[in-house]
DNA sequence: ACGCCATCGATCAATTTCGATCAATAGCGG
DNA sequence: CCGCTATTGATCGAAATTGATCGATGGCGT
């Protein structure tokens, strides 16, 4: 067996799965972990895989902030079930526009394999997690980098929005109350957020049950703007009606949903 | 049996199966190793295959093209020198353009300490890299996400560039010839990265060795249009005088280059 | 926290493969 | 018929790959 032929091997079992173990590559391949791990160590070094104990995995994609992806995981059921409900919204051939949010970043992990999607979005982490999506067209706004949110926000951002249509707009945000809509703490957040509404037919607000009823301190789009709103089971009910006598299509999902959500690693 | 039949035999092998080993092609073409390999030696020249210890493989197993962290690592040391040289072009204050390439984010990722810094970029991984450093502001071009370079192109790029000015700008290209300047694959990088050379004072081209005498489909940059090409010292010294003849600053970043030019970064 | 065990990295030896030089054969033209 | 050249085959030293062993390191269970 060839050295290129072991290492498309192994490269391959890598795609496929993920990980890859020495011991495994070592019987597979009919060679010895010697070899293996000489290979890996190869192939760390040209950036193909990342190197650990016992084997190898994946490279990241791009490395992750750690405070923000940690603020992703943290309430990552309840989002991932308001993105599967916000997933049935939106259709083969759709152009849509994806504000910043973790939420909304659990959206466009789903997105992959719709066909024909045009997404609109002023989030990095969004174009990132749509990077390995072949078949979505990503359009990234212009505008200042905002650190905190990994997004482009500004007047910049605002007028690459304004010179688009689409057919709906997927936001979120810091706070919803019946009375004031969508809001979010800054003014330049804000004004983004807006710009997004504008040019969506349709207004899709996601915010998780911690958002209802709160207020913070830039109204981003005014209840009546908004077509639905999609939330989690944790929802206070009586503001939920009121949005919904405010004439909003509110959407629960529950945590029981779609419920695939198995961590193996909860040792830490 | 005739060399030409040999090698047919040889080269439908190898498209069946992906490899061929030496060996095993003696054995089956009733001949020695020794002419095997050079046929297959004659081949590769060709470009028919790539060679490799005890046999050859297909040049582009389809759909394996080198990934861009691939090609990061490829020539990090010479690139990082590169990245050195340019460094000193840039000062504290400055507006400048950024754009997509391994050798331009090599530089972006020294960027961090300078103060009241601002760096408009199409490239996601120059953003991804700038994250951390809070002191530069980041201006990202709207645009269609290009997968394979990881940046923003098309016309919403370009219109965004447009509306700026910047003092200096760094591009980077697959090609770079005294008489056609610089070159790229692509229609749409090229035009985004003309837009960049549009929008600036001053061009200066980042170009590794490999890409020195090359030449590709568009036409980025022409060399009039060029004030500074920063190379290393693999580059062939006549192109690079008849570069120089053609009016452009031509500076060569040695291995050893780095202590001459290490004013403030030598803390990285 | 401690100790055990798997894993890792480095070095050495054995085998294979590569490249270069030299000899032999076949085809070709004069 | 003779000489020339191109192709093929052979041999040898050099280089690369592979496998094994040993000390060191890190992870994991108790």
């Amino acid at each position: 067996m060839l050295a290129v032929e072991r290492r498309r091997l192994i490269a391959e079992n890598l795609r496929s799965r993920g990980v890859v173990s020495v011991a495994e590559m070592a019987g597979l391949l009919n060679t010895t972990e010697i070899t293996v791990r000489r290979d890996l160590r190869a192939m760390a070094k040209e950036g193909q895989l990342v190197r650990a104990h016992g084997g190898a995995v994946l490279p990241a994609p791009i490395g992750h902030e750690p405070s923000y992806s940690e603020k992703a995981r943290q309430a990552g059921a309840e989002k991932a079930s308001i993105a599967q409900l916000a997933l049935a919204l939106i259709l083969p051939g759709d152009s849509i526009l994806l504000g910043p949010g973790t939420t909304t970043l659990a959206l466009a992990r789903l997105l992959g394999e719709i066909p024909e999607l045009t997404v609109v979005t002023n989030s990095l982490l969004v174009a990132q997690a749509l990077m390995a999506s072949t078949r979505v067209e990503v359009i990234l706004t212009g505008g200042t980098l905002r650190r905190s949110i990994h997004a482009l926000v500004g007047p910049a951002a605002e007028d690459s929005v304004r010179a688009l249509r689409a057919s709906k707009a997927f936001i979120s945000g810091n706070g919803f109350t019946p009375e004031r809509g969508l809001s979010t703490p800054s003014p330049l957040v804000a004004a983004t957020d807006r710009a997004f509404a504008g040019a969506a037919q349709q207004v899709v607000v996601l915010a998780d049950h911690t958002k209802i009823g709160q207020d913070t301190m830039c109204q981003t789009v005014p209840t009546a703007r908004v077509h639905t709103l999609i939330t989690d089971s944790g929802a206070d009910p009586a503001l939920l009606a009121a949005i919904r006598e405010a004439g909003v299509d509110v959407r629960v999902a529950g945590p029981g949903s779609n419920e695939r959500h198995e961590r193996l690693a909860s040792a830490s």
